[in-house]
DNA sequence: TAGATTGTTAATCGATTAACAATC
DNA sequence: TAGATTGTTAATCGATTAACAATC
């Protein structure tokens, strides 16, 4: 129970919770790994034992109960709560992000986002105000905000770190081209359409 | 020389790419192992082992020199020539993709963009006119473009996929939040921000 | 009971790291 | 030459797969 579980299983677990959501919407009540494997290009064998880190989810001769599963891994996850959502840098990807409906009972919510360009702030994005990135402390505090997506362009991606940082956000989502530097207790994942590009174009010969 | 390069290493390059890029910017000329492991959060040992895939590309007692190394990692990925992408879903990802900067000088041009919604064809973003998904074969074609990136609602994204695939697509940035199903000979990357946030707030308990 | 599928062990496969001779 | 850092081998570590007893 106390062993730490690999993040390459826990960055599986969002995949495994999108199809168990699709085979819901589909009514299925039941799915067996390799059912779920093959929709997801992995074995089930594979499934299976990382399920298996979690408890005993399945059922032997049936699968897994679908509705069980999702809520498990919800409660895995953390994601059987709202968490708020700061985004800051409201240009193109920042407003596509204040505007995503994708985050709708996922378990977040961006319930603050902020720019720097004083004729910006104030204007409003998805019925949210755009506030004064001086601003961040009091909102992100108000807010109890704990993630913050960066969407500012690369140049100030790292002050704006910072600042998030020494208020308290534990988790980023980087919208900015350039690698973060963070305390060890904090953590950033990485969004490049350009990276992704690049590594299919390896294979594009 | 034929041997086959592992993924991972492939999805390590563009990392490389980009610290490089901001090495050569700041005005450094060489840079060591240990010193690019540093700025990205890997040993010293991976990145030589990575880079020996590809030859001898540093030299002892010097490290690597960075203006060559760019240049071999731009061939390595095929990005020493500019790929035409067509993006096709124009809300506000696809808004925000048509507008991306960050793809100039990366090796990637967004040159057409597509819609269903007729009240959105044959406006303009980015000085670049929405065209109608049914004149998908037409443009892609016409421009010889080889990588698209999705960007429709989920309920849209496997038929406009299959579209794709059909007129010669070799390869997908997918923004919808569904599996893709595709050929063995295409390949498909991710882009998913509730799957990043959901694996982040794993470890906010 | 017969059939199906899990949970788990052991075997395999692959990636990372440590260490150091080669060499700039 | 002395110092530094690569390229590469061997050792370690971790992840995936195969296989099957357990069991629903």
């Amino acid at each position: 129970m106390g062993e730490e579980i690999p993040k390459i299983i826990i960055g599986r677990l969002p995949l495994y919770l999108r199809v168990l959501r699709r085979l819901k919407n589909e009514g299925e009540v039941y799915a067996s790994s390799q059912e779920l494997g093959e929709m997801l290009d992995i074995s089930g064998a594979q499934i299976r034992k990382d399920l298996s880190h979690f408890g005993e989810l399945g059922k032997r001769g049936t699968g897994y109960e679908i509705e069980f599963l999702i809520e498990k891994i919800r409660q895995i996850l953390n994601i059987n709560q709202v968490w708020n959502i700061a985004v800051v840098g409201i240009g193109d990807v920042g407003h596509a992000l204040a505007r995503y409906n994708g985050f709708v009972n996922r378990g977040f919510k961006v319930t603050a986002i902020f720019d720097s360009n004083e004729k910006k702030v104030g204007t409003e994005v998805q019925g949210l105000v755009i506030r004064d990135i001086k601003d961040l402390k009091e909102v992100i505090h108000k807010e109890d905000i704990k993630i913050a997506a960066v969407a500012t362009p690369a140049s100030a991606a790292q002050s704006v770190t910072d600042s998030l940082v020494e208020n308290g956000i534990k988790a980023i989502l980087n919208y900015a081209p350039i690698y973060l530097k963070v305390p060890d207790d904090v953590l950033v994942e990485y969004i490049d359409p350009a990276i992704h590009l690049q590594k299919l174009s390896y294979y594009l010969g």
